[in-house]
DNA sequence: TATTTATAATGACTGCAGTCACATACCGTA
DNA sequence: TACGGTATGTGACTGCAGTCATTATAAATA
């Protein structure tokens, strides 16, 4: 065996795993991940339930799968918001409405449901989800591009780095899903995402 | 029937339910939780499995019962420790040592499955975890008693009630220990948790 | 071309969480 | 004290995630 050659075989086998992905992928979008089994995705798909297994780790490794191609899709859509907000001035405004534009995204385009599976898959040691919490993300770079323009600026504090800022931004928010999963619905995230970034960046002293 | 009769059937229900109880405390504790079955545990405890989910909502909801407890004494050892800090003047060090205080607890005392098993069970809506999440919990209370310290001393600010910065100092630090569970162990949280506190205290403004 | 090796695919099987129709025993009431 | 109703308890059963011995087939090698 050599390296990355193309040969038949390789190619059917991406065939396969794309016939599951495809399946997998129709059959949630109608049913809702809980009532999808790996059974019936490879019953769809036409294929073997041991050839799932060779393609996915498991369930939710293909599930996560599915919702690092919506976490793409969401960092495209936050950069290209982020451009058109390149004409304000305050970091503090742009910071606030950057927030608020990802609330909004997660709430009504990707919803409770999804952001539930997403981290208790994060939380399932053997499934790999390093895409949606790499510090290569995109997100962090969003986030980073901001600050360097505050600190360029000479709004933002200097005695703690900006990689260390921009994670814990990045904490925080999650922070706030996380709890806007487990309270929903009793609990707005787009408020309270404005609420504690508002904390955040003021600081709570008088 | 009538309310809070200890009759003979009742008696019996409960001592049904602590010999699962107990049971599962004792394989958990010594087989780790992803070891043991519920069959295992209604065979230690001498029961049948349906006796099981007569006191048990499920296998989630049990191990949320027992980390609960832990929450409980958790909350017994916040309290006294907060305690030996009422000399300190400044709410700035009084929140530091208190998060570190926490962090330590449990970094040490619970551990990083049983807290993700915990928060696992937070995002699965057939689980009751009401008791760690309610905001009756004491540690809203420790927390709010800080910082109304603070306000009396003057050093906070007064425009978000003390009520709402409660609630996100504690959002803030599940989000720190929801991202120490996921990245475990690439993430020290003492060490974040104290970098975090001084960002959300300090605000992020030069 | 024939033979060996490696990868993809199969599907019956295992183990476990959770269910359900049924059994048991206790309680309140006549 | 008899009896109907109800809380508790039983264990075989279901459905599903994940495994594994085995088969099929393409690729590498002789």
């Amino acid at each position: 065996m050599k390296e990355e050659n193309m040969n038949k075989r390789k190619l059917k086998a991406i065939k396969t795993k794309e016939k599951i992905y495809n399946a997998a992928k129709h059959l949630v979008m109608e049913h809702g991940i809980d009532n999808v089994s790996v059974d019936s995705i490879v019953k769809a798909a036409g294929v073997s339930k041991g050839a799932f297994y060779v393609h996915f780790e498991s369930k939710d490794s293909l599930v996560a799968t599915l919702v690092e191609d919506y976490t793409n899709i969401a960092d495209i859509d936050y950069k290209s918001f982020l451009e058109t907000l390149s004409e304000h001035d305050s970091i503090f405004e742009v910071l606030m409405l950057f927030a608020e534009e990802i609330a909004d995204f997660i709430e009504h385009n990707i919803g409770v449901d999804n952001m539930s599976v997403l981290y208790k898959a994060h939380l399932t040691k053997t499934v790999d989800t390093t895409s949606a919490i790499s510090y290569k993300r995109e997100l962090y770079n969003l986030f980073k591009e901001i600050l360097e323009k505050g600190v360029s600026q000479g709004e933002l504090r200097e005695d703690i780095p900006i990689e260390l800022l921009t994670k814990h931004l990045i904490i925080s928010f999650r922070g706030l899903v996380f709890e806007w999963c487990v309270r929903y619905p009793d609990f707005n995230l787009k408020k309270e995402v404005l609420t504690h970034y508002k904390i955040l960046l003021d600081g709570l002293f008088s």
